[in-house]
RNA sequence: GGGCGGUUAGCUCAGUUGGUUAGAGCGCCUGCUUCACACGCAGGAGGCCACUGGUUCGAGUCCAGUACCGCCCA
């Protein structure tokens, strides 16, 4: 032992020192002049007001673990960060804090606050990048951005000035997705529908000159005071001789007529509805088709107004102005009541729509707002999907982007909110002035609202690159590569960024869409700060290292793109293999000695052959598994090769050279164990990035030709090499893997604890006898037997042995007076019960005749192989047995 | 109502184009402080692959349907 190394592996020092040493030396930055093909992922940029989450953990392990594959292969790569602006969660953040002052944004004014927001975003806004960094991400800092910069931001200018000369953007008074609680405006797909159990009121509603009346059934009691009309279905019978006739609304006294629409369905409560244009999107179609008047009843906060009621309308109502829409339905209903209008309350389930943010129920709202026209952008944005030019992994996204994009309507752009992007839209009188820049004469007063943030980050891809400013780096690094997301963004951003892309820089600004499941809880649920079952990903980093949370998230993706269950089972399984990682390396480590050179020895033996060969294969299939994103697998591969086939086996195995007195054997096994591993490490780094850099490291400190890099990102991926591809030595090793636990097992099941036992294997072919002469020293050290010998046949059974029998291998162990013949019996014919069983199995495969027929003749051998090999071993155990006896 | 996904060991999940006796980790049982690692080593038990049909020489895998769970859209 030369190096004192610690027995436990402590992420905590290592991982902090490296990610500065990689930044400080801009190791993340492409190069400036290069040749090589690039190769580009922008970052999903999280909100500036953000803290990392899980779900962040997952996104960015699986891009860094991307771009680090592809810089190792020798690709320019850039990662590209950044934050978002997040109109709405960082005003409420802002808003937040000054309520602790016990002041308002309103207080401030809008100047006032913005300068305020600035200020928070300086302190706070460099947060969630540098949690970023606790993870390992390979970003380039030198490009980082903000969907506020000055660059973005005329960008965002650019991009709807264009937009609306082309007549791709409009301003029009409809009902929008109001809410309340945000005060602000939101898009259809930041509603969120929930079913939830709510009441059905049936209301009485008279008809004009007679006292009869009409009965409607609402599920929305309140909104009845904007009620312009009651609908029903033309061909509905029961209201036939109605339609044309007035109704007096109650209380209000207001004249509606009673009017047909296909829309209304017969089904639904009496056959007859409320019309309320003002306060729900069907009516408001309803309202457009009838030419009804829209009386809006609520202001922005949603309580009661009565701003559009005539006097007289009022009178009975008047108790309601100013109440919450909530607090105005329990007392409209009692008024109803009271003066006879309630006809019955029933219980009934309906469909809520509720702010994604804050979880308001949504007020449709009738306001001037913003909106993209979709049809042509969507039908480009689609094109391109179908054509293959965008790639959505896995494939069955591609139909949930396609119907969505089918289905999609006009996109309201405008919110009513002062941090963002304000509209550069002016208006005097009824002029509308929209341009980049401020009009130049007098009387312009301009929009007060600023857009969407997706609508910015729609632009993220080329933004950030420069456009519309035509840069270098756009030149070079558009189309990006590879977008990884969740699939819950696919509509809000990914479809927007198609959209965009396709049509302001003409390319799809990505050819694959990576698209991963969410992280969930031990139990399957959504991690929810209010279910608390939240787990940080900073405290895990704190506790095991980046390394072990990234090598545990990513081994459990899979290739269908499943939700991923994260469970402490699983952290602690990956904490463990970087141990085992380490420990591995610290065996390497401490037996190098003086002068060693890292390249693969000419004198291999048969299992440096084989753990070299399988080496040969891990890199093709990483490298194959890679390149289908299939990155879990990768992952997983990796365990098991190291762990199972390296640690469990070769490291095992090599120690007999090691601990040898042969200078050139030691020497042999080291450089194998220092080939392996140092090309493992390289495999491995995309996951790992912290740990494979240290080790690695530590390797390159210690032996010649490794080239002195800053680095192990700056070395090359590794190349499987047919040449090394050994499948003799390998399949000899199957055998001897099999005999050596088949020998563990007997020792272990007779209760054998014997340091030394003698082991005599009977073999009948000549190949079989050679590969256990070649793997006598791995038999007898796996298995500490003392004494071995192989013959072709044997003359004279030991009798007090245990026996066992691998495919037509027969061994003996003999353990005079150590063994129990009547449970060694017993054991046997256990195993003879087993053999029979697949025997039998063969036998009716290969004597039904269209098996051997159809089956593909390789299939058919196969199993006859098999067949033949299981008879054999049958007949040995039945022999044995019987000697027994 | 339309669409998508899931159902495999006690638990959490793999299982690529159909082809040995279906795998891993954890948990469980047995043995081990052996000179890389007890965050470890060796061995073991444990499965009607949700159900019902179909295609096929052959189905966990392909097709149809059913049930339950979850998600998205209306």
């Amino acid at each position: 032992m030369n190096e004192e190394l610690a027995k436990v592996y402590d992420p905590a020092q290592v991982e902090q020192k490296w990610y500065k040493i990689w930044e400080d030396s801009k190791l993340f930055t492409p190069e400036e002049n290069s040749d090589k093909e690039p190769f580009t992922i922008v970052i999903p940029p999280p909100n500036v007001t953000g803290n990392l989450h899980m779900g962040h953990a997952l996104d960015n392990a699986i891009q860094d673990a991307l771009i680090r594959y592809k810089r190792l292969q020798g690709f320019n790569a850039l990662w590209l960060p950044g934050t978002d602006h997040a109109g709405i969660a960082t005003q409420n953040v802002v808003a937040k804090a000054l309520r602790k002052e016990g002041k308002t944004k309103e207080d401030l004014g809008r100047e006032k606050f913005l300068e305020r927001v600035w200020q928070w975003k300086e302190e706070y806004g460099s947060n969630i990048t540098k949690q970023l960094r606790r993870l390992g991400s390979a970003l380039d800092w030198t490009r980082e951005h903000f969907t506020m910069d000055e660059g973005l931001s005329k960008a965002v200018i650019k991009e709807f000035v264009t937009l609306y000369n082309e007549g791709l953007i409009y301003r029009g008074k409809r009902l929008v997705n109001w809410c309340p609680k945000c005060g602000t405006a939101i898009s259809d797909i930041e509603v969120e529908h929930e079913t939830k159990k709510g009441k059905l009121w049936w209301l009485k509603y008279p008809i004009e000159g007679s006292k009869d009346y009409v009965t409607v059934a609402t599920t929305r009691p309140e909104t009845m005071l904007g009620d312009t009309a009651v609908a029903v279905n033309p061909n509905d019978k029961r209201y036939k001789k109605l339609i044309g006739k007035m109704l007096v609304l109650p209380l209000v006294g207001r004249k509606i007529p009673i009017i047909k629409d296909e829309f209304v369905d017969p089904e639904f409560g009496t056959g007859a509805v409320k019309v309320t244009p003002a306060h729900d999107p069907n009516d408001f179609e309803m309202g457009e088709r009838h030419e009804l008047p829209r009386i809006n009843v609520l202001t922005k906060d949603a309580t009661i107004t009565f701003k559009q009621f005539e006097e007289q309308e009022q009178a009975q109502v008047a108790e309601l102005e100013g109440l919450d829409r909530y607090k105005a339905r329990e007392k409209l209903v009692e008024l109803l009541e009271n003066n006879g209008f309630l006809d019955k309350i029933e219980d009934y389930e309906n469909s809520v729509g509720e702010c994604y943010r804050c979880k308001s129920v949504i007020e449709p709202y009738l306001s001037d707002q913003w909106y993209v026209k979709i049809s042509d952008l969507a039908r480009d944005a689609i094109k391109v999907v179908e054509e293959g030019k965008i790639k959505f992994v896995p494939d069955r996204w591609t139909k949930v982007y396609i119907n969505w994009m089918v289905n999609l309507k006009d996109w309201c752009i405008s919110r009513q909110l002062w941090w963002g992007h304000r509209i550069p839209a002016w208006y005097k009188g009824e002029e509308i002035y929209v341009g980049e820049e401020t009009p130049k004469d007098e009387g312009w007063i301009q929009d007060p609202d600023v857009f969407d943030t997706w609508f910015s980050s729609a632009l993220w891809p080329f933004s950030t690159l420069g456009w519309p400013e035509k840069t270098a780096d756009l030149e070079k690094f558009y189309p990006t590569s590879v977008l990884v997301t969740g699939y819950d963004i696919i509509t809000f951003w990914v479809s927007r960024m198609i959209m965009t892309g396709m049509h302001f820089m003409k390319k799809e600004p990505f050819h694959t869409v990576f698209i991963h499941g969410l992280v969930r809880d031990a139990s399957g649920k959504k991690m929810s700060k209010s279910f608390g079952n939240v787990i940080d990903p900073l405290e895990i980093i704190d506790k095991i290292g980046a390394d072990a949370l990234r090598f545990a998230l990513i081994s459990l993706i899979t290739g269908q793109g499943q939700d991923i269950k994260l469970t402490q089972d699983k952290m602690t399984e990956a904490r463990n293999f970087t141990n085992k990682i380490w420990n591995a390396a610290r065996f390497v480590l401490m037996n190098v000695e003086g002068d060693i050179e890292l390249a693969l020895p000419k004198d291999l033996d048969l299992a440096d052959k084989w753990i070299v060969s399988r080496y040969q294969k891990l890199i093709s299939d990483v490298t194959g598994l890679m390149d289908s994103y299939d990155i879990g697998e990768a992952a997983r591969k990796i365990y098991d090769f190291l762990w199972g086939e390296y640690c469990d086996w070769y490291v095992e195995i090599s120690k007999i050279d090691l601990y040898s007195k042969d200078a050139a054997k030691k020497e042999k096994a080291l450089k194998v164990l220092l080939y392996v591993l140092e090309g493992t490490l390289r495999l491995l780094h995309p996951f790992m990035p912290f740990q494979t850099e240290e080790i690695w490291q530590l390797i390159a400190a210690r032996v010649k030709g490794l080239p002195a890099k800053k680095s192990v990102l700056l070395s090359d991926w590794p190349q499987a090499n047919s040449q090394l591809v050994d499948e003799p030595a390998d399949s000899q090793m199957c055998l001897l893997k099999d005999l050596i636990t088949k020998i563990r097992n007997i020792k272990a099941e007779m209760g054998v604890q014997t340091k030394d036992i003698e082991v005599m294997f009977v073999a009948a072919k000549k190949a079989e006898r050679s590969a256990i002469e070649a793997g006598q020293a791995y038999i007898s050290a796996l298995t500490k037997a003392a004494k071995m010998s192989v013959v072709e046949k044997i003359k004279d059974k030991p009798e007090q042995s245990a026996t066992g029998v691998v495919g037509d291998i027969q061994f003996f162990i003999p353990l005079k007076g150590l063994i129990d013949l009547d449970k060694e019996v017993e054991r046997l014919k256990k195993e003879e019960q087993n053999v029979t069983q697949a025997v039998d199995r063969l036998q009716k495969l290969i004597s039904n005749k269209s098996f051997v027929a159809k089956a593909p003749p390789e299939a058919v051998a196969k199993q006859k192989d098999q067949l033949k090999e299981l008879e054999e071993k049958k007949k040995l155990l039945a022999a044995r047995i019987k000697d027994l006896f």
